[in-house]
DNA sequence: TCTTTTTCCTATTAATCTTATCAGATTAAT
DNA sequence: ATTAATCTGATAAGATTAATAGGAAAAAGA
């Protein structure tokens, strides 16, 4: 069906909170999993990604919690979505060609191939920042 | 991982394998299965929804198989990978906004519904007729 | 009307992926 | 030390996907 899993839809809602609380110290798991009606023991399995992948600081013991590594408008979404769900392609085969043998004569996979290309863009072109602007256009 | 299943996947090969037999009377399922490389078993129940979605005819019995129900020009992309796949959404609150309580003031839905609405326009561009065309120029 | 060819329909299974939960380890501040 | 946090790994329940199998229905031809 082509849908998002729950780890990539919840990081963008992660991400999106911690952008909201940007400069006021560090936010708690805790905080975010109840501002964003996620249980708290999964997403203690969604934060160490992104934090891998360079989008988040962490610090342990009290007064911890998380904070974003960088400005909200220099952190797109493509880097977040892509950090849990770990590709963007709609199909294996173009991110790895040799698990079909069709690859070399196959049309459909360039066009799978030029789909996820347009998704990455899409995604590329929503900073934080335009997701804290739209919220705060939003009632809540 | 938003990956298309194979049913969207076969499925673009079967019209593809029917977009370059189009005007040569009915192709048998055996046929499209063997040229494809897909199992038999499994296409008897791809076919089906393609037919219900009015993008192919059908006959049984001996000289039996299938044919385009329009020109290749005339069928995109979208049609048929919507008829295997449902929804082209990536996630489900956009076609059922009832299944969360958040939808009136979820900024992320909005933008899965925005990079929805850009994978329909992309799948929608591209036609039966595009690939016959780009496959006659790749070798095989 | 009988046989062959073919699509169509239903049920079932096996495998894989997703979504969580839980228990404890580690780290830092007071 | 104690407390407050993040981190880590194991595991289980559930959902979805992929595929198989068996037979029913329909059309054509002898």
């Amino acid at each position: 069906m082509m849908r998002l899993s729950t780890r990539g839809r919840y990081a963008a809602r992660v991400m999106l909170e911690l952008a909201l609380c940007y400069g006021r110290g560090p936010t708690l798991l805790k905080d975010i999993a109840k501002r964003q009606e996620i249980s708290e023991g999964y997403l203690e399995h969604l934060l160490p990604p992104l934090k891998v992948a360079g989008l988040i600081n962490s610090s342990r013991g009290a007064h911890g919690g998380y904070t974003l590594a960088r400005e909200p408008s220099k952190i797109n979404l493509k880097e977040v979505v892509q950090a849990l769900e770990g590709s963007l392609s709609p199909v294996g085969c173009v991110d790895s060609p040799s698990v079909c043998q069709r690859t070399g004569f196959c049309v459909t996979r360039d066009i799978w191939k030029e789909l996820g290309e347009k998704i990455s863009q899409t995604l590329e072109s929503v900073t934080l920042e335009d997701m804290v602007k739209r919220q705060k256009g939003m009632g809540k």
